[in-house]
RNA sequence: GGGUCGUUAGCUCAGCCGGUAGAGCAGCGGACUUUUAAUCCGUUGGUCGCGUGUUCGAAUCACGCACGACCCA
């Protein structure tokens, strides 16, 4: 009797490969969709039933079995609220780290266990590799498609019933893969946006869920240079939406934010993309999360990315108490933002992070 | 009361000695992207304060008016 594998299957490309290549290598696979999402299942944006048919046809293609679960419920009690809170404390929140964290691999894991299944796999580009019974997440071959970064929180167990099976190809590969063996949806467009909730009018979408408390945005130096409509609809280094143009002294640079001062409801913005105020050379983080159990090193040059996508910047970590730590960067940083994750890399091996405090002018 | 300067796209401004206007920022759209940003590409938009005059032709010259800033009394 073959390995029993549960893939999530999301309606798209990647996921649907990763079923399909499990098929082949003679597992037993099951595909298993998930929804957990439905507060606005009958707007525009809900493409849920469209992903839903896409996933179907899919199976019936490659010839696994597939059904639908529902972690509506988790995904509000254990993501969104966080994000929401995380919002409305004024900072940046990756919803998509916790979600894989809690959803993914934990309340899907779990349900894939009760199906009988040792392992889930999911399209993400990542790779697991045990080494002698320790569980190391590394990057993916493909550099541009990477997702380590939204995996960093996972733990020993998760990845030991992992499996990643894009980890090795590239995306451009995948597409031909889909492809020759005719899935029907080899054409689909990329999803974007946040995970389940998908791609809409962000400050719209908020604005549903906080409320906004109009204030005044200044500058460094306690200029008064616009108006802004709440604090959580901002982030650091935001660009658009400021609405600042032409100022009695102006260079003519667009303007960034720069920071919040909560207590008295004021945005912080900086003209210049290059102001040294949207630079930090260093960083403390929150909630450490070591993937192997143990934190880094102290002395041992690292790389770490404050965002997604963003090159692995030189580093060096120093740990803290009560799970906090610190991060020198060997360059400043840009737009450093409270609430998104800091993720720290050994060459292509993951080996955690934490949520970023504060970014830091200077190294303590 | 007198004088100087200013009034051009949403904002800040450029348009030399006349030939019906441009740049940055903002805004909008797209690309990139399973967070939010950034970045890149593209793009909307102007009765040139009002009136008269000079001229073949005025945002550009002259005169008057309005408003604004400053200066002298």
């Amino acid at each position: 009797m073959s390995k029993k594998v549960v893939v999530g299957m999301s309606g798209g490309v990647d996921s649907s490969v990763t079923a399909l290549l499990l098929k082949q290598q003679g597992y037993d696979v099951i595909g298993l969709f998930m929804k957990n999402w439905e507060d606005d299942d009958t707007d525009e944006y809900c493409s849920s039933r469209q992903d839903l048919l896409d996933a179907v046809s899919v199976a019936d293609t490659i010839g696994i079995p597939i059904e639908a679960v529902n972690f509506a419920k988790e995904y509000r009690e254990r993501v969104f609220s966080y994000f929401l809170s995380e919002y409305q404390s004024g900072r940046t929140p990756n919803p998509d780290i916790l979600c894989n964290s809690e959803i993914k691999f934990k309340a899907f894991l779990d349900h894939a266990i009760q199906l009988g299944a040792d392992t889930i796999a999911t399209g993400h580009y990542a790779q697991v590799r045990d080494v002698d019974g320790l569980f190391q997440l590394l990057k993916a071959s493909d550099d541009s498609k990477d997702q380590s970064y939204f995996l960093h929180r996972l733990n020993q167990k998760q990845l030991s019933h992992a499996m990643f099976p894009l980890g090795k190809l590239l995306k451009s590969q995948v597409r031909v893969i889909a492809e020759m063996h005719g899935l029907p949806n080899h054409a689909k467009r990329d999803s974007t946006g946040i995970c389940f909730i998908g791609e809409r009018p962000f400050r719209e979408f908020l604005n549903r869920y906080l409320p906004s408390t109009p204030g005044q945005m200044f500058t460094p130096e306690g200029n008064l240079v616009g108006q802004h409509i709440g604090l959580s609809f901002y982030t650091i280094g935001q660009r658009q939406g400021l609405g600042i143009g032409g100022a009695k002294d102006a260079s003519g640079e667009p303007w960034f934010v720069a920071g919040k001062d909560m207590t008295n409801n004021r945005l912080i913005v900086v003209q210049g993309h290059d102001h040294p105020a949207l630079l930090a050379p260093c960083l403390t983080g929150l909630e450490s999360h070591w993937i192997s159990g143990t934190s880094p090193q102290m002395d041992h040059p690292y790389a770490a990315k404050t965002r997604y996508r963003q090159a692995d910047a030189p580093c060096h970590f120093t740990r803290l108490t009560d799970g906090r730590c610190e991060i020198a960067f060997d360059e400043a940083q840009w737009a450093v933002t409270p609430g998104q994750s800091v993720v720290v890399y050994d060459g292509e091996i993951c080996l955690g992070g934490a949520i970023i405090e504060q970014g830091h002018a200077r190294i303590a």
